[in-house]
DNA sequence: AACGTTTACAACCGCCCCAAT
DNA sequence: TATTGGGGCGGTTGTAAACGT
């Protein structure tokens, strides 16, 4: 017994969209707002699929989109991203404004690979060509989780209950991820060290967690966790009257509270000089992720 | 000019998550 | 508690454009 189709397909066009029909998904939007996809083709007079529409929509029709040619600059970014994250194509888009996770997802194959591959190294593990031969040739006996595992897990398995320890705990995760990046050659991943010598690197990252500015660590503020900084700020967010509305999604609360105190990515990466950059501007001249810093 | 190959990207498919019932 | 349906996501496919021979 499988599950009901989200349309009637025997009657939906597919293909690429006309003018008329962007036109007609432009004006229903426009006048109706985005959600209810799976109604909005026939109040539109649309013979689409609603996700075809929320595809179409997203992806290409949408204003605040970027089009163009991705600048050296994101494509820095993307990489830094897909090493934290992985295939996480929307979490990244969410990092780029006015890209969308298609958009990324179809450059990272075309391009950015091709540009990994070219400088030695692997797109998806982030390391070495060789290294990375010299570990598929070896054994398969790993037991323990490796931080592809860790990118490649549903979200589900990344937190499950919203406790203030376990966002600690996926953050230092996700910042050992950025010390992999910054040390390609980092042993524990490797599995060859000691116990000692891993619970002292673990210390030592942890030092650097819980304070950033002893080194040059990469900090993308990508963490799912939230920085101590912020937690009040996320306890009165998580609050009854100011839940988000798109649901309890773990994840989706924890954009939100990003999203909050988001300072320009650009800017924190070194790419800018100010607070907010152009890039992070859409063109109706809101912010959405470069929201300066509330006061 | 004709044809084959490669590239780029829009669009689709199927699965998963989660809120509503 | 189980089921259902809507929305979202990542992987894959289709195809037009660009390029090479």
């Amino acid at each position: 017994m499988g599950r009901s189709p989200c349309c009637e397909k025997a009657h939906t066009n597919k293909g690429a969209w006309t003018k008329d029909e962007d036109q007609r998904l432009i004006d229903y939007i426009r006048a109706h707002g985005e959600g209810c996809w799976r109604s909005l083709p026939k109040a539109a007079g649309l013979l689409r699929c609603g996700k075809s529409c929320r595809l179409r929509w997203i992806n290409y029709l949408r204003p605040d989109l970027k089009r163009g040619n991705f600048t050296d600059e994101e494509d820095e970014l993307i990489i830094k991203l897909h090493s934290l994250l992985g295939n996480k194509w929307s979490l990244i888009a969410g990092r780029l404004p006015g890209r969308t996770d298609n958009e990324i997802k179809n450059y990272w194959n075309t391009h950015i690979k091709r540009k990994l591959i070219s400088r030695g190294i692997d797109p998806q593990t982030h390391r070495p060509l060789k290294e990375t031969a010299a570990m598929a040739s070896a054994t398969s006996t790993i037991a323990a989780p490796t931080e592809l595992d860790f990118r490649n897990a549903p979200k589900s398995n990344f937190i499950k209950t919203p406790s203030s320890l376990e966002f600690k705990h996926n953050e230092f995760q996700l910042k050992s991820n950025a010390d992999s990046l910054e040390e390609p050659n980092c042993t524990a991943s490797s599995g060859m060290t000691t116990d000692e010598e891993q619970q002292q690197q673990q210390l030592h990252k942890k030092k650097q967690y819980d304070n950033p500015s002893d080194g040059e660590e990469l900090n993308l503020e990508l963490s799912i966790g939230i920085s101590s900084t912020d937690s009040s700020r996320v306890s009165s967010a998580n609050s009854a009257e100011s839940k988000p509305k798109l649901g309890n999604n773990n994840f989706q609360f924890l954009e939100q509270a990003m999203v909050a105190k988001a300072v320009c990515l650009c800017w924190q990466l070194g790419f800018q000089t100010s607070e907010i950059c152009s890039n992070c501007q859409n063109p109706n001249g809101f912010y959405r992720f470069c929201r300066p810093l509330d006061s």
